[in-house]
DNA sequence: ACTTGACCTTACAGTAGCTATAAGGTTTAT
DNA sequence: ATAAACCTTATAGCTACTGTAAGGTCAAGT
């Protein structure tokens, strides 16, 4: 199949498609005569393979690990295993992140009046270099 | 003050302070002579505004509109107060988001045996394009 | 006077993960 | 024959910096 069915059956942008092409994640079975890049069964599923992981929150240089690992007949799960709980806690990190941010913002803006006053808790929260406080 | 001190002194990277004045977010105050950049107070106060206000989860775009209501003393501070409380918004997505990702992975692992065998739960659920079925 | 080291300058490339655009060639259907 | 849909490459743009190269400037010590 070309590009664009691929692209459909994956849920990839025929763009992205290309682009992992490029930097030699997913290559396509090989190019038809017209230079068309042509992919077969196998190129679609680690396309999907792929997709699934991004959506999972892998970066591309951990797909390419994981790839490896699909690719692999004679990988350890428990390989794969580890990998995801390693995962797992760059996620919390991430979330524990967020949550902070969300509690600064969240404290600010119940000290903030909103009202048509300039006076604002908010503004003079931020310029008061908090940082050093949280 | 010279750039290294603003820099030290709001927190940044001087790299990160030349930066922000490429893209028009905080200028020094002038340049000197021997073509250095000059910082005084209220440079610094805005380099310390934007250092806090990324932090706290803004983006570049987003400081350069918090850094005009702070600039602002005609400001009202409902409008900020909104402002803010649609970034707490934003950030309760990505959260979301990312616990998505926490439970699909750790669904997955739950699954996976994680030993010396090479069948694998994780790998045969994401080549299981499970995009479909979350 | 000279040198050393810390500081400053610009400019360009790289990071992540695409997306958009331009300017074209190919295939398919009418 | 022609129009729509598909494909190609190459390049630039996005976010928010960071790293590197190749140099100029300044202050302190010998």
């Amino acid at each position: 199949m070309n590009i664009g069915q691929a692209a459909k059956l994956s849920g990839l942008n025929d763009k992205t498609v290309r682009y992992y092409e490029h930097i030699n994640l997913v290559a396509p079975t090989k190019r038809n005569p017209n230079g068309y890049r042509e992919y077969d069964q196998i190129a679609l599923s680690e396309l999907k393979f792929v997709a699934s992981a991004r959506q999972a929150g892998f970066t591309i240089n951990e797909c390419k690990e994981l790839l490896a690992l699909f690719r692999d007949q004679n990988r350890h799960s428990k390989h794969v295993k580890s990998f995801v709980l390693e995962k797992i806690e760059t996620i919390d990190d991430q979330i524990k992140a967020l949550q902070d941010m969300r509690a600064t913002l969240s404290g600010l803006a119940a000290r903030c009046h909103g009202d048509e006053g300039s006076k604002c808790a908010i503004i003079e929260g931020l310029a008061d270099s908090f940082g050093k406080q949280s």
